[in-house]
DNA sequence: CTGTGTGCAAACACTTTGCAGGTGT
DNA sequence: ACACCTGCAAAGTGTTTGCACACAG
């Protein structure tokens, strides 16, 4: 599945920015930040455009935001559509790169009682694999 | 324990602004904005003075920030020294209210081999008991 | 008295809005 | 051809920095 196919899918057209921050989110296969997106080709669309593109991505549920809890953003592909609620970030302190997990097998907090639940996100912060192995 | 308690405590001196915002925090019981802290006072002090003092306050763990799913900061109390990762927020999408829960109960998330988790934030969305209470 | 908190001005980063012109379908 | 995407300018919001003065200890 390529970005044009993506966009086709969801009637939206196919346009350069559109396809660029797709195509960046899938070869990095984890959750990057505007400015991590447009690294890449720094002066190729400007910010404005950056930001109308990914609201458009993220209102047609083809990417979803996740925030830090340094408030910084950061926008990962759906690869798939998940129910809510099993799903959980992981934030590396050490390289900052943030990836999506499936995590079935979260289980549900201790609500107290009089409470109703919509959605429950989980951000896990630590070191990735990668770094781990470097020291 | 009230606000001045608590700052001699962790050796903070005295000054309006932090008394202030510790003690509508301590009123509230629950997470407040920046601008839900001043609400009750708008122009008592500036928001520079704001944004330094709830900085100072969190770097001495008096308080810690909430961050939501549209990028907004909430700030809540450290009623008591929680272990890391015990500590759930839910946010009630009618009142916009963010309550800390203590989650002792929290079961741990099923995380792939080779990523060590440090810390893990739950973030719950819903409707509190007072909002569901009023339909 | 001394260090630090405060207020003001200004800078900075991030994001949104309005509008004219260009592009995908 | 038409709707909608893009780029630019500008404004809005949240936050930080520098500096002079005021205040708590």
């Amino acid at each position: 599945m390529d970005a044009e196919q993506i966009l086709k899918r969801h009637n939206l057209k196919n346009t350069g920015c559109r396809k660029f921050i797709i195509g960046e989110l899938l070869d990095g296969d984890c959750a990057l930040s505007e400015s991590e997106i447009k690294k890449a080709l720094p002066d190729l669309f400007d910010r404005v455009t950056f930001y109308r593109s990914l609201k458009t991505l993220e209102e047609n549920s083809i990417i979803h935001r996740v925030v830090l809890h340094d408030s910084t953003v950061k926008y990962a592909l759906n690869r798939e559509v998940l129910p809510k609620g099993e799903h959980a970030h992981f934030h590396c302190m050490e390289c900052d790169a943030v990836t999506c997990m499936e995590t079935g097998a979260l289980a549900p907090v201790a609500i107290p009682q009089g409470f109703s639940v919509d959605s429950m996100d989980v951000l896990l912060e630590g070191t990735c694999p990668g770094c781990k192995r470097q020291g």
